[in-house]
DNA sequence: CAGTGGTCTAGACCACCGA
DNA sequence: CGGTGGTCTAGACCACTGG
């Protein structure tokens, strides 16, 4: 065994892979069963299978028990995109991070707010309204609401220190999150607060986080649209 | 074996699952060896592998050959979010999908736009500028570039009836993409085609894939700000 | 029915890490 | 050095699919 060899199982995945790729095997063609490619590589079925998984996982092949595996339908572009604290996100970048408070306080939600994070109407709930800066230029405007059950001592958190998204992580460990990216015109809040005109352009991710059984928080991040950008790769 | 009980691997991933959940095992926090884990469910050691093989990809976990298996750093959002032709997205949503051509020609690359491609400068690229429909709303405003290489008849397609995308994953296998999302002002051109007021917000996404050896496309797809949005979701 | 994939075992050898 | 993970094997039984 050459000690510069790919493992048995990315060779298979190499191979089958190449043959996508290179236009011989197209979307909805069958590939070899592992009993062949066993044959083929001279290597044991649970080797191909694990190729053969993995690939499922990365959306390259679809499998069917008792049907076989086929080349998937990659009239698609499947990405992972990476969302993170922006602190550390700045703190990467070699830049400087700091945050401005514009609020924090306790509010009554109403029924929207009540039923979205699951409490009943009129429940107290935490806000806070921070602007980040990356060097001294404002890059994002975050509206946040915290549920109390998963975070009672939230608002007595210093956020110039501590970002809203690292304290939580801390205390409400995550285990659910769905999001949005839309763009949205800014409002005269956020423009001011991001030193933008009114009504121009800015990302706005959405993004409501579930900790356990409770609905740990929601929160509204606008960035300037000239100013950032969401980016990601795919390959194969 | 129970018919109904998980697969033991899908335990052994629960189990692991639950005590982060819970808050019991944190980010950076040693999880049991792989025999530790063996002994306990009494299974055998390939399949606890498998367990922590499948939570590394799922990004729970951290491990270091010769050291140990760690919770992972979790103060990330990772997500998948899918891309797919316009034309399917519209369907699967139970809608009518129409497209108007705006523009269909060739044009001589300029030397930005050759370096992107990697043709010489002058070179002669595919140029097609469409608006989708959805149910008679315009949706999306397609710019596109196609490298000549790997669709020569390109051009002659019908794009009322078959999409840039579509066509294009049919004859030039995809190997690779990168993107990044943005919010921009619609320019005029842009703001007619869409039916919005001059520099209301968009989304837009810009998107370079490869093909093999070659750069494929390059191409700006514009989407009204209030009519559109990615969603995408995170579980543990 | 034969062939497929889905799961699992009980071993094995190796490379790596930390004490 | 012992313990860890990384890989691999040669079997096995099962559930499912298709003809």
């Amino acid at each position: 065994m050459n000690a510069n060899a790919l493992p048995a199982y990315e060779q298979v995945k190499a191979f089958i892979k190449a043959n996508i790729t290179r236009g011989q095997w197209r979307s909805g063609d069958a590939v070899p069963s592992e009993s062949a490619l066993q044959n083929q590589f001279g290597v044991s079925r649970m080797t191909v299978n694990r190729a053969l998984r993995e690939l499922v996982v990365e959306g390259v092949v679809t499998r069917i028990q008792g049907s076989g595996t086929v080349v998937a339908q990659l009239n698609r572009i499947v990405s992972t995109l990476a969302f993170r604290d922006i602190h550390e996100e700045i703190l990467e970048r070699g830049h400087q991070h700091s945050a401005h408070i514009i609020r924090v306080e306790s509010i009554k939600a109403n029924a929207s707010l009540a039923r979205t994070l699951k409490l009943r109407p009129g429940a107290r709930v935490f806000h806070t309204v921070l602007v980040h800066f990356e060097n001294d230029v404002p890059i994002q405007y975050e509206d946040r609401l915290v549920n109390p059950a998963v975070a009672p001592q939230y608002l007595k958190t210093d956020f110039s220190v501590t970002t809203p998204t690292h304290y939580l992580l801390e205390h409400a460990p995550l285990t659910e999150a769905s999001y949005s990216i839309e763009a949205c015109a800014a409002s005269l809040q956020e423009a001011k607060c991001l030193g933008l005109k009114a009504h121009e352009p800015c990302l706005v991710m959405t993004r409501c986080t579930v900790s356990g059984a409770h609905v740990a928080s929601l929160a509204r991040l606008v960035y300037p649209g000239l100013r950032y950008s969401f980016n990601g790769k795919f390959q194969l």
